[in-house]
RNA sequence: GUGGGCGUAGCUCAGCUGGUAGAGCACUCGGUUGUGGUCCGAGAUGUCGCGGGUUCGAGCCCCGUCGCUCACCCCA
C-alpha cells in the first residue's frame, strides 16, 4: 500500500461509517429539536482569531495547524467550534435580532496532539452556542439538550459535573489566595511554569503528590459573588426539576480559558483516558474579546468520536441503517434497462432500491440480494418482461406472488 | 513533546532455536438450463510497513524510519 491517511485523524468507513452516521443525526435532531439552527462554517480561520482562545492554553500555544495561504495571510484549522460560530454571529449580525440566537455547527476540527484512544487530529463535534441572554434557566437548558442527546444514543455510564467560574470578581479573588497558596508548595519547575500560566490547572494533575498538595489548596465556589452563586444555585435547581443528575465537582479544570459563571464536562466510565465526551460552559466575555458586542452566550461542544466509542464500549444496539425494500435482479441487457428503470421510478416513490450489477449466474445474484438484507427480490428477464409481471419473492418466507411491473410500488407498501 | 507495546493476505491471527510464507473468515467460480440463507468442491490474494545492516541465507537478529496502539501530557 503505498499511501496511508495522515497520522492520527479518525476516518470512518463502512459498516462503521453507519455507526457515525447515525450518532450525528441523533444529535444533531436533539440540538434541532431545541429550536438551534445551522451555522455551516469555514474550518479555517484567520489565525488571531484562535488566538483569542486563550494564549495560556496548550490548545492555543502548542496544537494548532496553523499555515500562510498564498496571500502571505496567517490560517488556522479550527481547534474548537466556539469561537468562529461567535465571529460568524457577530459578523452577519445575528445577535441584533432577538436574543439568545441560537446556532448550532457540527464538522471536523483539528488538533496537532500526539492522537490516543478517542483523541484524534481530526476529529469530529457537535455543538451549540446560544448568545446574549443571561439566564439559569438558559444554562440549565443547554445542559440538558446535551444530556438528552447522550440519553437518545442509549448512553448510561456517563455522569455530568458541573462548577461555576463565577464573574470576574471572584475569579480576581479567588487567584490571589491561590497564587499565593501554590507558592507555598514544593514543586517542580515544569509544575511551576505551568501554575504561572493558570493556577487552576494544578487542580487537574493527575499525580497524587500533587493532588494531595491540591487538597487543602482554595477552591474559586467559596469566593463566589452573592450573584453568582444564586444564579449557580438556580442552574441547580433547574437540572433537579428536570431529573438531571449531576455532581458538583469544584475543581474541574476546562482547556479553554474563556469560561466563566456555569462550565460543565460530561465524562463517559468506559473510554480510558480521554473520558470527555462533552463539555461547556458559559462566557461572559468572549463576544466582545473577538471584537463583537459585549454579550454573554453559553454553549456545550460534544464529541462524536469519543460518543461513537461511547456507544461501542455500552453495546448499543444501533437501528439498521439501510435496509433496502426491493433487489432486482436483471437477466440480459434488455432487462437491465428495464430494472434501472423500475429502480428509479420506485426510489423516487420513496422505496429503497438496490439492483445486482454484472454478470452473474442468478444463484450467485440471489446470494447477494440475500446478504443485502433486502426485504423482497424479483427476477426480471425477457418472460418478465413480456408478460409484464414479475414474481416478487419476500426474502424472510421465501414465498412469492405475481405482480404486475407497473403496480410495484403498491405491492411493497 | 515523553515513554511502553505492536506492525505477516480485505479482516482476525499462526509462523517452533534465522533456511525465500500459512489458517479461519471474507471474496470469486462451480456442484447441469432462471432463484438466497446450510453443505461440498475449486480458485485468487501478500514487494511479511518502509530503508539499511549482520549472515551462505531474515518474516524471524541489529539500526533507522513511518504508522498503529496505550499511558503521560492535554482534551472532544
Amino acid at each position: 500500500m503505498k499511501f496511508q491517511a495522515p497520522k492520527g485523524v479518525s476516518e470512518y468507513f463502512p459498516p462503521r461509517s453507519g455507526a457515525f452516521a447515525w450518532v450525528r443525526s441523533t444529535l444533531e435532531n436533539t440540538i434541532s429539536s431545541a429550536g438551534y439552527q445551522l451555522l455551516e462554517l469555514p474550518i479555517f480561520e484567520d489565525t488571531d482569531l484562535f488566538a483569542r482562545i486563550g494564549a495560556s492554553t496548550d490548545v492555543v500555544s502548542k496544537e494548532m495547524y496553523t499555515f500562510e495561504d498564498r496571500g502571505g495571510r496567517s490560517i488556522t484549522l479550527r481547534p474548537e467550534g466556539t469561537v468562529g460560530a461567535l465571529r460568524a454571529v457577530s459578523e452577519h449580525g445575528l445577535d441584533r435580532g432577538s436574543l439568545p440566537a441560537k446556532v448550532y455547527y457540527c464538522g471536523p476540527f483539528f488538533r496537532a496532539e500526539r492522537p490516543q484512544k478517542g483523541r484524534y487530529r481530526q476529529f469530529y463535534s457537535i455543538g451549540i452556542e446560544a448568545i446574549g441572554t443571561h439566564d439559569a434557566a438558559l444554562d440549565a437548558e443547554v445542559i440538558s439538550i446535551a444530556d438528552a442527546g447522550f440519553k437518545r444514543l442509549g448512553l448510561t455510564k456517563y455522569r455530568l459535573e458541573m462548577t461555576s467560574l463565577g464573574d470576574a470578581e471572584s475569579r480576581a479573588a479567588h487567584r490571589v489566595d491561590l497564587v499565593k497558596f501554590i507558592a507555598g508548595l514544593d514543586l517542580d519547575e515544569e509544575t511551576k511554569e505551568r501554575a504561572q500560566l493558570n493556577p487552576l490547572r494544578l487542580f487537574d494533575d493527575k499525580r497524587e503528590e500533587v493532588r494531595a498538595l491540591m487538597a487543602k489548596a482554595p477552591i474559586l465556589l467559596d469566593y463566589l459573588s452573592p450573584e453568582s452563586k444564586a444564579n449557580f444555585a438556580e442552574v441547580q435547581r433547574h437540572l433537579t426539576a428536570m431529573g438531571i443528575a449531576f455532581t458538583i465537582n469544584a475543581r474541574m479544570v476546562r482547556g479553554l480559558d474563556y469560561y466563566t459563571g456555569t462550565t460543565f464536562e460530561f465524562v463517559h466510565d468506559l473510554l480510558g483516558a480521554q473520558s470527555g465526551i462533552g463539555g461547556g460552559g458559559r462566557y461572559d466575555g468572549l463576544m466582545g474579546e473577538i471584537g463583537g458586542q459585549d454579550i454573554t452566550g453559553i454553549g456545550f461542544g460534544l464529541g462524536l468520536d469519543r460518543a461513537l466509542l461511547a456507544v461501542e464500549a455500552e453495546g448499543v444496539v444501533i437501528p439498521e441503517t439501510f435496509v433496502s425494500d426491493l433487489f432486482i435482479i436483471p437477466m440480459g441487457e434488455a432487462a437491465k434497462s428495464e430494472a434501472l428503470k423500475c429502480a428509479a421510478s420506485l426510489r423516487a416513490n420513496g422505496f429503497k432500491v438496490e439492483l445486482a450489477f454484472g454478470d452473474r449466474a442468478l444463484k450467485t445474484a440471489m446470494k447477494i440480494a440475500d446478504k443485502s438484507g433486502a426485504r423482497y427480490s424479483l427476477v426480471i428477464g425477457d418472460e418478465e418482461m413480456a408478460s409484464g409481471v414479475v414474481e416478487v419473492k419476500e426474502m424472510s418466507t421465501g414465498s412469492a406472488n405475481s405482480v404486475r411491473l407497473d403496480s410495484l410500488a403498491s405491492a411493497l407498501k
